[in-house]
DNA sequence: CTAGGGTGTTACCGGTCTGTAACGTCACGA
DNA sequence: TCGTGACGTTACAGACCGGTAACACCCTAG
């Protein structure tokens, strides 16, 4: 008893993170905000209360996710502080077990795919973080000394990406099972360079 | 006069057409039936007479996009009959051009992304698709000498899947822009084994 | 000419969606 | 004690959704 964990907790960050888990397993067009706030074990009136419209909630869900991304990166300085190899070949393992225990991809990815509408309030976050994370990546390839880190970068986070998509379209025994293996080989011939 | 194109084609034609680019610009949940009844120049009732339900709809339309693909790859051979390694390049430049005029990606991966249901009659048929299409890279790498060839293919077709997310969630300036090249080097690396 | 199948039109059903209004309740702090 | 603000509840508006019924029309094959 008082666990603190669902009791003390606000109804917007229950809203927050119950919106998280539902746009992310179902999609945004494919639940309701009244399904969200009973699942958050609230009403609808008070999630309007803390955000403008489906489309803030979109949002904020759209950045703490990034938010959580940003701390697994910092994780990897923590357990390999300044080893950037390490914190890399880290990257690639930590990319993988995603693969292997979630098969519903990148919500930002996801969302744009779902957002077709080129105006879009979301889509300028979704770029946004996405160069965010990309800028990260790169920085992390060439810290690592890697000489075209860029293309590298670039390259890894293209094959993350499909294997993401791969994983939902065609299933876990498709192109993605391959995934450590061409991402180790591909860090291995740039750095053969 | 009498053009043929339009004006002659049967409702049925024309409303798979209509679908199949309605829903690759705007998403699967993001087009309703009535607004492709009315885009093709019919009315709703034609449209249930011909197929069974908005889901037989996509799958049809599915189909005929895997088809119109399909074409594309009879193409290759039709130009550099016999040269398969000729045929695999003219498959990155295809594929290069892809993304450089449409920006919206596969309508089966999309399709994945949408229908998140586990058990939604379509994703049977996406997955059958892909798994068709990556064969039949395969083969067309193997057949072009490449020692691993189903490496060499899953690595492409990943690297393509990546490509067509990214550029829709980071746009054109992304990651996407460097995939001939990492697509060619690639390539190349594998053949040099 | 006639019969019938393919098509168009209108109206409707039941459901779901986002978003709002009005009101009731409860805890907490001055 | 009082009041203030956060939260819950109910009801509803207005729009859109997929899907169906009933009927009128027209072209063509026989």
């Amino acid at each position: 008893m008082a666990d603190g964990i669902s009791e003390r907790v606000r109804p917007r960050d229950r809203i927050l993170e119950t919106a998280q888990d539902m746009f992310h397993k179902h999609g945004i067009k494919g639940v309701g905000v009244d399904a969200i706030t009973e699942a958050a074990g609230t009403n609808k009136m008070t999630l309007y209360r803390h955000f403008e419209s489906k489309d803030d909630l979109i949002i904020e869900c759209l950045r703490a996710t990034a938010c959580k991304a940003a701390a697994i990166w910092d994780a990897f300085e923590a357990e390999y502080p300044g080893d950037k190899l390490a914190q890399l070949h880290a990257w690639v393992r930590k990319a993988s077990e995603m693969l292997a225990n979630d098969s519903r991809g990148c919500d930002m990815a996801n969302a744009a795919v779902e957002l077709s509408e080129t105006n879009h309030p979301a889509r300028r976050v979704i770029k946004e973080l996405k160069e965010a994370q990309r800028e990260r990546l790169v920085n992390l390839c060439r810290e690592a000394g890697v000489g075209q880190a860029e293309l590298l970068a670039d390259t890894l986070s293209l094959l993350l990406e499909g294997a993401r998509v791969s994983l939902q379209s065609v299933g876990a025994e498709g192109p993605s099972a391959q995934f450590v293996r061409m991402a180790e080989g591909l860090i291995a011939s740039f750095k053969a360079r």
